[in-house]
DNA sequence: GCTAACTTGTGAACGAATTCACAAGCCTCG
DNA sequence: CGAGGCTTGTGAATTCGTTCACAAGTTAGC
């Protein structure tokens, strides 16, 4: 592999890899503010908890950033991450379901620093339809196809109630939305060219409780 | 291993089966409301979106709970299952950061119905402190210490700024809490008999980010 | 009570992800 | 300019998790 290697055309990277290196790049820009030149995989390692050896095996998937001897070019390894991650652009978001979690992702400012623009959010309840968020007034979720038409909105953000998440995923990806993060705790199906995520809170919770109740 | 396993000498079991625990326990929940005596491996598989024989290795760590030629008692493998995770009991979680994001967990039914009990809400802002959110009046964060020493508290929930993050860990260890659920985007160090869980919403963004940029 | 149909439980095989270990390259210093 | 110290990049070895495949046990029907 070299520095001309396509992305498109490596192989299937693992999960774990692509969040470590999500990983890395909060590190390299904490060191980039700092002013750093220059960082070994072993520093990198340590702060993520990880080894210098799957460091360089999750950059050597990619191509080889680095410098014998040097280690890497702390505004070069940021750069070429970005550009692995695609996170050179901006992406456009929707919230679906204006409720409590909602609320709280639409206002958070970490989404926007970091390129994520919510650029809609949508509800069914009448009373909420209309009312503002921020910059953003809340749409009737009738619109949902025709705005997305329109505005092509990369990802979704889905916040209704669980018995609505599947239905609403439904339509998400009929819109044409081809990326899913949802916080409904129930297992959703999607065509194989839709990513879907889940962040699921509870399973946390009793994740906890079994270590607790195991090794504790 | 038979029947008088004890959890304790069970070997290490990986996340990913714990989680699909979790999982298999909805179904089952599922079932039992309505009114189903027996499930099979299979059925669960398809459910969760895994194997029949992921289904039962993974039960097979603790122990054989079916019945050959028939499938599982749903009641039965329910509570099983709820034993192994420490689910009979109820947990008693604080949350430490009274933001959008405390606050959409603390009003959160979800976690209740699942045996978290939210007993306390912490913050420093003096504006927000004795403010009553549900049931719960948010209290002094200096009272911390004293409280747990008394609520014991078995979980903590931690929904502060990254800035506070790390020192807000070390106090709740110090407290003598032996679990934590972290919201905030950072890589947090604590003793290896606390376990700590991270949420990172931004992550998985970029995650998705990734996977639209490179297989879209 | 025997057979057919079914489903579990589990070693063994496989595959994926991590770690090891070292040759190759780079930099500094004398 | 050559030696010594350092760090990358990567095949090979290892560890870990998943899937296979089948013997063993259960039920139902006749
Ligand atoms: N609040 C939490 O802390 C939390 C934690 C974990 C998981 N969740 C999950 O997140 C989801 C939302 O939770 P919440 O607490 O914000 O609930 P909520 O009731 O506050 O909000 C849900 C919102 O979705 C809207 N809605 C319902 N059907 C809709 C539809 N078809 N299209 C668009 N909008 C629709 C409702 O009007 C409401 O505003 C739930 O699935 C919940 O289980 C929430
Ligand atoms: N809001 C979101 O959707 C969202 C999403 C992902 C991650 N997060 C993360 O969750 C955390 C909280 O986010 P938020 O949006 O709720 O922020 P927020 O500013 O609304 O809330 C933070 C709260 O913590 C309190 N606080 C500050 N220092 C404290 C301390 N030492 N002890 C106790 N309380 C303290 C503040 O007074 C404030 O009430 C942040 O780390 C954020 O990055 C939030």
């Amino acid at each position: 592999m070299n520095e001309f290697t396509s992305l498109a055309t490596v192989k299937r990277i693992a999960d774990s890899t692509v969040r470590r290196l999500s990983l890395y790049l909060r590190f390299l820009e904490d060191f980039e503010q700092r002013g750093l030149e220059t960082i070994s995989s072993d520093e990198l390692a340590r702060r993520g908890g990880t080894t210098s050896a799957q460091v360089r095996k999750d950059l050597s998937f990619f191509g080889s950033f680095g410098k014998r001897g040097l280690g890497y070019s702390v505004p070069e390894l940021s750069r070429r991450i970005r550009e692995i991650m695609g996170l050179g652009r901006e992406w456009r978001v929707i919230i679906v379901g204006a409720g409590k979690i909602g609320a709280a992702l639409a206002q958070y400012q970490g989404f926007v620093q970091r390129g994520f623009h919510i650029v809609a959010v949508y509800d069914t309840a009448p009373e909420k339809i209309g009312r503002s968020w921020n910059s953003q007034t809340i749409r009737d979720i009738r619109q949902l196809e025709r705005d997305a038409a329109q505005e092509k909105p990369d990802i979704a953000v889905l916040t209704v109630p669980s018995e609505a998440a599947q239905s609403m995923l439904d339509r998400i990806v009929k819109a044409g939305i081809k990326a899913v993060l949802n916080f409904a705790p129930v297992q959703l199906q999607a065509p194989a060219d839709v990513t879907v995520k889940s962040v699921n809170m509870a399973m946390e919770l009793e994740s906890l409780s079994f270590s607790l109740t195991n090794h504790g």
